[in-house]
DNA sequence: TCTGGGGTCCTAGGACCC
DNA sequence: TCTGGGGTCCTAGGACCC
């Protein structure tokens, strides 16, 4: 019998290298991408990895480097990441019939059965860069966590092309012996500091444990890190992505805010950018819980946060309803005297649009006039216009900041690049 | 002065039921 | 006076992922 074998395609530094794709001035010099609000550095460049500027470092800390470096920086510009993402999966499927997408910017393929498999991830690797520009590595072996091993090692070690066929389990051995274990798919930095008091550092040490421990002293999850990290297949392939189970909007205010109006308003506009984003996962929502809070940064005044939760008689995804409920929430948690400096809107319980749940008591609402209107509104709200509701406002003081965000080159006709001849 | 956002899964413990 | 045990459901908190 043949065994499966995964490929794992991972985008190198992928916000940086969308924004390069229209840049071509931006290669091989030092670039970093800002998280929302330009708060921290969330991607970076290999010169900027280098200078040992880590993930999520708040950019007010490296003002220095980056002015001494000359690192490029830019606000996040998401619609341009989903845009070119959505070309490297196109491209990824034409060479698998069988692809799971599994964020933004990795993607696992079954490549059971294929020969020569190191060449066609070369194969892989080649096109990804011509068709679509963006650089990626390729890890395959038997398991899902040894093909994010193999990815890992197609990143770090230069000399394996960015490709590496892991099936081999001598190859296997050598490698999960000098990889920390920190680097193991589900092993993050509790378990790290854990596993090292017990005397584990290494991803060969972890594999070498006994299964009956790990789900002890961590939970089944380890365990079967564990199983796959000897080649046994705990995680399958998920072509289809599952339905949501949770929605949640929220932002860092680009300033702190104390005035009451204001927060209320945030609040209105998360409720209906969750209510339509809700929509579109033709769900209908029964929970929400709205959330506001001051910073935990902030040493010079008392730390204030609050919640408050509210059950919709029926299940909706009505944005009149969403607001009216986030208002009411927003009353219940409210607090003068506070500088705010986050708030947000999550979404849970859900029922599928198609099979409504009646309530048990009552009349059923009509969900028929409700549900037309909310699709016409999305509709206009696709275009350019804006429709919105009360407690919604235009103008928004608060909205974050995003001072170095490049273009909308592949979403908007007014910023297609220019070719010059 | 300035510190992201959006998800998932697992477990323990309490409430409640029979 | 003696005061069980097992199942299920829900929630909060913690861990992980990108």
């Amino acid at each position: 019998m043949t065994d499966n074998v995964f490929a794992l395609v991972d985008c190198n530094n992928f916000y940086v290298s969308c924004e390069r794709v229209f840049r071509p001035d931006l290669k091989n010099v030092p670039v970093a991408v800002l998280s929302n609000n330009d708060g921290c550095i969330i991607a970076r460049s290999k010169e900027v990895k280098d200078l040992g500027v880590k993930m999520g470092t708040p950019l007010f800390k490296v003002r220095d480097l980056i002015k001494e470096h000359k690192i490029r920086i830019f606000s996040s510009n998401y619609s341009l990441y989903d845009n070119i993402s959505t070309r490297v999966m196109q491209t990824l499927e034409t060479f698998s019939p069988r692809v799971e997408i599994y964020s933004i910017d990795e993607a696992f393929l079954d490549v059971s059965g294929r020969p020569h498999r190191e060449t066609y991830g070369h194969r892989i690797r080649q096109t990804v860069i011509k068709d679509v520009g963006v650089p990626v590595c390729v890890g395959m072996a038997t398991t899902k966590t040894l093909a994010k091993l193999a990815n890992y090692a197609a990143k770090k070690f230069t000399q394996t092309g960015g490709v590496v066929d892991l099936t081999d389990p001598q190859r296997r051995q050598r490698l999960l012996d000098i990889t920390p274990v920190s680097e193991v798919w589900g092993v993050g930095r509790h378990h790290t500091e854990s596993l090292a008091r017990i005397g584990i550092t290494t991803a060969g040490q972890l594999a070498r444990m006994d299964s009956r421990f790990l789900r002890k002293k961590y939970s089944v999850v380890m365990a079967r890190t564990l199983m796959e990290l000897n080649g046994e297949s705990c995680l399958d392939l998920e072509e289809i992505t599952p339905v949501k189970k949770q929605i949640v909007c929220s932002r860092s205010f680009g300033e702190k805010i104390t005035d009451k109006s204001q927060v209320r308003q945030a609040l209105c506009e998360f409720a209906a950018r969750a209510a339509e984003k809700l929509r579109k996962e033709q769900q209908r929502a029964t929970v929400m819980t709205a959330f506001i809070r001051t910073s935990p940064f902030d040493k010079n005044a008392p730390h204030y946060g609050n919640a408050a939760t509210g059950r919709f008689f029926q299940s909706t995804s009505d944005t009149r309803q969403l607001v009216g409920m986030a208002t009411n929430l927003f009353e219940r948690i409210w607090k003068e005297g506070h500088r705010y400096a986050k708030a947000g809107v999550m979404l849970g319980d859900f029922t599928p649009e198609q099979q409504m749940q009646y309530p048990l008591f009552g009349q059923p609402e009509d969900t028929d006039t409700a549900d037309r209107l909310m699709l016409a509104i999305d509709n206009i709200n696709k275009g350019v216009g804006k429709i919105w509701f009360g407690g919604q406002r235009p103008k928004k003081d608060w909205y974050m900041k995003q001072d170095l965000k490049s273009p909308a080159y592949t979403t908007r006709w007014d910023c297609l690049p220019v070719v010059r001849g």
